[in-house]
DNA sequence: AGATATTGATAGCTAAAAGCTATTAATGGG
DNA sequence: CCCATTAATAGCTTTTAGCTATCAATATCT
């Protein structure tokens, strides 16, 4: 492409020094090599950049404004390749990734804040949405990664993060609610389940779950949060299935907030971190799932001795 | 210097249509080619600016960001070009110039008027001086060219403008006031002439009038301006001794204002454009001067009969 | 005024960069 | 499972950039 940058770079160092001698030894180069370069440049353009005696070298009136946008030009150059030296981090400096809701309520804050004590040029942008909403999105290319339910997407790599167990809460004046420590599938027969509406994995499993225990999820009142389907069991809606990080996150929050653990081996919700195949940046994200963990860690001992 | 604005270009290429073979077919190079500098931009940077998969190209996180700053460079590179097929008019499109006084006050008005009409992208920047003084900057480079007295300065090239009459004036109850038309240097004799102050070619010419008059030039009142000159004069001062560019202006100002031209070969003051004969700008010099000269005859045909 | 030193341009050659064709590797779709 | 598509790689050719040596112009110093 003409000019090229080179032409550019001895344009202005020798508008600098005034001399195409002083100007070739501070670049390095043999004067005739930047002679020529000049000499091509002023053909190329059309005009004439400098006036040439032999004790000095002048710009002409045109010289003069061409010698702004050039030094512009190297600027951006420099500022380009300083960009590209700041992007060694994490991901360069931003990552845009995809998670489920309760990840994105309960979980993403405090992961947020770990990585950005980590890597402090890292900037973070979530969206929420579907596992599916999510992977759809990673494989246009949209998000960087997604943390969300297991898949066997081909050209997806995951690796599991942590699993969340299943938590049961009714109305306070419900039997459910009147003893703590862990409740077993029988005790949930016949009573509606509320979950989030279909299209999240959760949903899915609750309504394994119903069959197991002899009941159903109810129809009425599938919830589009998770918080819209606990006002609605303590509303008396039915029994609201929650994931821990929810359903914890809130009874840590308020004492009276009566939550309890299903005791059944699939009553779990697991979750992973995703990302394309094709990536360039495998080792980051190992860097990342580690620092996940970690954070779910964190949560974990943040918990009262309730929960632990 | 790296990269290269070729491999700038080809970045933004890939990046807009998301295939390196499309990229490549747009920019008439092959594939190989293109694939070939992504690649050492890429090393050379550091960074991975784009996620392959056998479909798709995808810009990495990283990419994204350097692709903005990469869409920078190029608009900048493309304005330079355009700068300098913009700059194909009279000296590109700016001229410094140095002038007298009594030029830039009384000639250049009409004469950059002139050269607006002509060549609207010509930007004229204007500075006063003795003619010593100007041929100083114009040698330095500071200016691009001088309007001022002849000389023989080496490696100044100079072409003859115009030549100024001069003429005197006196106070209006001054017998020289009291008749009009040109006045012999025999009715000068022992009236102190002013002049402008040394410095000034105009100076060294009213010097030798003085001699040839029997009279001589003023010590207490050297003008700094014209203006003071005239002002003395009217006071009683002296006689002075005018340009024509500058008295006929006046006198056409003002009806009451009386001078008269000083009869003798040598009350003249030639004016030159002058510029370094290394300028790469020759052919436009000699449409300047043209211009100049017309100029000065609407000047001429501008004043009253008076004065033709 | 003539010798000398300095500066940019030119010539001719060499080295490096960029380009091309042919081929391979990977992968998604029929 | 084969075929079509797409990017990467290999090997060679062309173009560009750079270097040394030299010339031309000219300012400076005797």
């Amino acid at each position: 492409m003409r000019p090229t940058l080179r032409q550019i770079e001895y344009f202005v160092a020798v508008a600098e020094f005034g001399a195409f001698g002083a100007a070739a030894n501070a670049l390095a180069v043999s004067q005739p090599s930047l002679s020529k370069q000049l000499a091509s440049m002023e053909e190329e353009l059309g005009i004439v950049l400098f006036e040439r005696t032999s004790r000095r070298v002048t710009l002409t009136p045109i010289g003069k404004k061409m010698l702004q946008r050039a030094r512009t030009i190297l600027q951006d150059v420099t500022e380009f390749k300083a960009a590209a030296r700041g992007s060694v981090g994490l991901f360069g400096d931003r990552l845009t990734i995809g998670v489920l809701p309760s990840v994105g309520a309960y979980f993403m804050p405090i992961a947020s804040k770990r990585l950005h004590v980590r890597f402090p040029n890292l900037r973070l942008v979530v969206r929420e949405g579907t596992t599916a909403q999510l992977l759809e999105m990673l494989i246009d290319g949209r998000i960087d990664t997604v943390i969300g339910t297991p898949t066997n997407e081909p050209n997806i790599e995951s690796v599991s993060l942590f699993t969340e167990t299943l938590w049961v809460c009714a109305a306070s004046d419900d039997p459910l609610s009147a003893q703590s420590g862990p409740v077993a599938l029988t005790e949930l027969a016949d009573r509606p389940l509320l979950a989030l509406s279909s299209g999240f994995t959760l949903h899915d499993i609750v309504e394994d779950l119903a069959v197991k225990a002899n009941t159903f999820v109810s129809r009425d009142y599938q919830g589009a949060s998770l918080d819209a389907i606990r006002q609605m069991a303590v509303m008396g809606a039915g029994v609201a299935v929650l994931p821990s990080l929810y359903a914890l996150a809130e009874a840590v929050r308020d004492p009276d907030f009566v939550v309890r653990r299903i005791d059944h081996p699939e009553a779990r919700h697991d979750i992973a971190l995703h990302w394309r195949r094709s990536t360039p940046h495998k080792d980051d994200f190992q860097q990342l799932v580690e620092h996940l963990i970690a954070a779910k860690q964190e949560i974990r001992e943040a918990r009262g001795e309730r929960f632990k």
